[in-house]
DNA sequence: TCCAAACCCTTGGATGTCCTAGTATATTGC
DNA sequence: GCAATATACTAGGACATCCAAGGGTTTGGA
């Protein structure tokens, strides 16, 4: 956004917490506001990679999403459900997916209800290159350390869980 | 959202990952993802707490930084870079809580370019009581323990630095 | 059998974020 | 002192997310 601060933000507020009596949840606050930083950073990464491509990060999750899936199709729910985003911003991503011919919707073949998201060629060509890309430039050069990586897959996996995310382990 | 779903997406996501031969990142894609997906619950949680408030997170943001600014005023462009989003995006967030009469705008006395957000009484009225909400309902409960609240700040906060965020330290 | 309840997708509206100008004011350098 | 450059805020546009509502399809119980 612009030049570093001189201090870190996040621990001035807990700083603040601590000074406003609030020591009991000024560290879970910091905790959680960094997360929140933090994701605006990496997703500022990812868009910056995946702008040449003519993605954005939703539509690159739904592109990888289908390109895993056996068939190459999923039912809009399915998709929703899986990338954990509200069906309309799925309608809406798959409307500009469509568009740039990436994806084609196609009726489910039982459930008259159903709308069938399936990859074309030059969909699946693009979610390589991309996901190339981004092994390349972002998740191969994170500033996590192995052991971070860990951590934080174990730590955020364990909230997901509690939070209803999914009942698996 | 929805129900909860029977299987980690993420680590399904892992697991494609490794199966398409990433496996030297599949890690730090899980670990990416999964902050991505943790700031989401989050930030739904805050939002959930702050609407009775008739606030956002990113007013109740600026409310609370206002509330600390030892003259409960600060320039737009100071606010800016401390809660690290786009000048307009602070344009937005004021423009809407002045409209609920919770900040002001006032001329800067010596920089005619620059605009000072003031803190309005209910304004410092509000950020308190909703401080407190977030205190009990969120901050409270992040369901992080603190050991791992410790590793959070202390991971993220050399991720933010690494990133330009700050220089301090 | 048949209608109500459940489910699926889309449309429209409210917010937030960023980017790209554009306008106004300050500062700098010659 | 004046022109060129830098800085501060705002307007307009592109995207994404969610919620509320509406229309079509299925399912299930009376």
């Amino acid at each position: 956004m612009g030049t570093p601060l001189p201090r870190d933000p996040i621990a001035d507020a807990q700083r603040n917490w601590e000074r406003h009596g609030w020591g009991d949840v000024a560290a879970p606050m910091a905790a959680i506001t960094a997360i929140m930083r933090t994701q605006q950073i990496l997703l500022a990464r990812i868009e910056t990679v995946l702008k040449p491509f003519g993605l954005t990060f939703a539509r690159y999750e739904l592109l990888a999403l289908l390109s895993f899936a056996r068939s190459g199709a999923l039912p809009m729910n399915k998709a929703s459900a899986l990338l954990q985003v509200h069906p309309t911003s799925v309608t809406n991503a798959v409307d500009r997916l469509e568009k740039a011919a990436l994806v084609a919707r196609s009726p489910h073949p039982t459930d008259g209800r159903t709308t069938l998201i399936e990859l074309t060629a030059e969909g699946r060509t693009l979610a390589k290159k991309a996901t190339a890309a981004l092994n390349a430039e972002v998740f191969g050069q994170s500033g996590f350390g192995p052991d971070d990586v860990d951590h934080l897959i174990r730590v955020l996996g364990t909230f997901r869980r509690d939070a209803g995310d999914f009942t698996e382990e």
